[in-house]
DNA sequence: GGGGAAGAGTGGTATAAAGTGGGGATTTGT
DNA sequence: ACAAATCCCCACTTTATACCACTCTTCCCC
């Protein structure tokens, strides 16, 4: 379960620090891909990630999911590492993809963990229009 | 599990750098072939390969695979070794099936990789008639 | 409350690796 | 024998990676 948002400053060399309330989760590694029909990225665990991609292949060969959607997941995924600071680099075609220029927000959204343009991001928290907490609270 | 787009330059020998990414996976060759029905080449490890081979020709025997689509994967496949920076020469006879000229791009795409024509990639990416995310994040 | 230690976040530099281009010798085919 | 294609080096540029240094906050402990 990850929880919480976090402003992170994002180097000229496509450096981010992931929040140390998540990195604890990632063991040396993790996956980062973009999330389809948004426009952020979303960062997975190695475990989670794997069921992922094996939930997407399922579909498609059920003809559920498309051969592009599939190309589209898989090749906009990357492998993450982290430095000794707990850092780890955003290629920068991720980073264009979700118009990520010097600064980031890092958020935990229960099951996962999205990467948002701060400016994308505020337009999430601006969006109250669905809010129907009464239905779940 | 191949992941990852990465654009290449095809020098007028035909030269193409492999990804760093992948070229661990090939020991020191592959295979090249057209990817039947798409507009597009597919690179394969040599366990892959023969284990695509094997698959072809059991169709074939049950009768679900006909000879000329037989004919037409195998004739068209190519042995690729790697020179000391990691490239591989991609024939002229695939270059034209793929219409790949000056540059490419090679994507990891889960259990493949694939080379295509930047233009026809294009297409792929903009295609999103078929994204239903929400299905399998 | 003050001092110190530990952890988190940020920035820079040096080194290695990846990607690209080209020359020239050798082979292949005509 | 000649032209074209292929192979094998070498050289250069760009990018990634590892490493080190500094600041700031938080949390203890005295």
């Amino acid at each position: 379960m990850h929880l919480g948002k976090h402003h992170r400053s994002v180097d000229d060399k496509g450096r981010i620090a992931m929040p140390a309330a998540f990195r604890d989760a990632f063991e040396d590694t993790g996956y980062i891909a973009k999330a389809p029909g948004h426009h952020c990225l979303t960062a997975y665990l190695p475990s989670d990630f794997t069921a992922t991609i094996e939930r997407l292949e399922s579909l498609l060969r059920e003809g559920e999911a498309t051969q592009n959607e599939y190309r589209q997941f898989t090749s906009s995924a990357v492998e993450i590492s982290f430095d000794a600071q707990g850092r780890f680099r955003l290629p920068r075609e991720l980073r264009d993809a979700a118009r990520i220029e010097d600064s980031a927000i890092v958020a935990g959204v229960g099951t996962r963990i999205e990467i948002w343009n701060p400016d994308l991001w505020a337009g999430v928290e601006a969006d109250t229009d669905s809010l129907r907490g009464e239905r779940w609270l």
